[in-house]
DNA sequence: GTGTAACCTGAGCATATACTCGGAAATACT
DNA sequence: AGTATTTCCGAGTATATGCTCAGGTTACAC
């Protein structure tokens, strides 16, 4: 077998494209593997992913595949970085909706909702991501993630004039941070259904708007 | 290669174990098949996890690991609810002091203190556990650990008088533990060292206590 | 002691996966 | 049309890992 089995640690190199593709049909190509990825994953998971099964499912030889990635952890990248900076995105988007509204209660329950919504699409490829794939918090879209929600709420925070000392506000915008993410990631990942999300959110954005105008 | 690869879901023969051990020798056997695989987990990962591996660093022959466990799934899936259980248990322990205290806030903070000092021990293992091994959050022992952390917390609701509807109830309490839970792991898994983790803490159990007097 | 059951061994086979390479086919350029 | 470049192909090789099995060793009961 190839390298990269047996370490903790991810090298940059694993990652990188290997040739960026130049023609429309390579680019299509380069497309199709890692779509192919996507539904290999969410069929299989990470244990099942292997570049042959990629160059089945994607129609392509597996010659092609090694012609653009380094390997399938490359492709894999590749997929969750566009994953991650899908919900960056509408987080940006979000946050100049957000400015506008005065009542900050609703605008956080807005935000959540639509968080919460993208992450639903795609709860099968999110539940592999997540759980399965060893290097994916590493990714710099990951960390790319966490400063824009924190950014959001700083927005919020410093929207509220009352004066606390640095350090509160601190430990509330990581407070928040981690429990936002906590409570998405379970409702979407791993609760049951029967688990009314809507109220959930409610209730969610209740206490978050709360510990806004709290410090 | 064997079975088991290429499934997003695991039978529950994969986690049995073959053979029960009877006398002395094989208990201490097994016992060392564990402890090579928590090893050979924290230094190359999931991935790099092998029955061969785990039977070189225990010092036994890949006959023995075959003798007592089906595959490498089941010393993972051995290992992971004994440290599993380990946090269900100073959970329950704890909340028997939780009841003699009169105040919520410096309960709740021994609680979250306790947990913490019990994940950082460990932290590499329970890394790899958490983010790599794909099988975990379907563990009986992981479910069992929810339900505990909700008890816990169920014991300091029902400790305050105040009277709210059944359904803020239930939010509330799920809100908790994943934000408990979301904000340990991020602060044990994640953040970097820098964080103030005391800090963080008891901003936590401030805010933990409050959700339980509002309802 | 002797017999039985538990325990251990490790070479070896089967298989899955990573990855290469020589060359064919399509496309772009002039 | 002719040439260079890009793209694609897929059989084939190397290797890692899963797992077996025939036979040896140790512990225990009587």
């Amino acid at each position: 077998m190839g390298r990269c089995m047996g370490q903790v640690r991810w090298k940059v190199s694993d990652f990188a494209v290997k040739k960026e593709p130049k023609q429309a049909r390579s680019r299509a190509s380069v497309d199709a593997m890692v779509q192919a990825c996507a539904r290999v994953l969410e069929s299989r998971g990470y244990a099942g992913l292997s570049t042959n099964a990629i160059a089945e499912v994607a129609g392509v030889s597996i010659g092609s595949v090694y012609e653009y990635f380094p390997g399938k952890d490359a492709i894999v990248a590749r997929l969750a970085e566009g994953m991650l900076r899908d919900v960056t995105t509408l987080l940006q988007g979000r946050l100049a909706l957000t400015d506008s509204r005065n009542d900050l209660n609703s605008a956080m329950r807005y935000l959540l909702g639509a968080v919460y919504a993208l992450m639903c699409k795609n709860r099968t490829l999110l539940r592999v991501l997540v759980f399965q794939v060893p290097y994916l918090h590493q990714l710099p879209a990951t960390k790319q993630l966490e400063i824009e929600l924190q950014q959001v709420l700083m927005t919020g925070l410093q929207h509220t004039r009352q004066q606390y000392s640095l350090s509160a506000r601190q430990h509330t915008l990581y407070l928040m941070t981690t429990s936002v993410a906590g409570t998405l990631m379970h409702l979407v990942l791993v609760a049951p259904p029967a688990m009314d999300p809507d109220g959930i959110l409610d209730a969610l954005a209740d206490k978050m708007a709360a510990w806004l105008v709290e410090g």
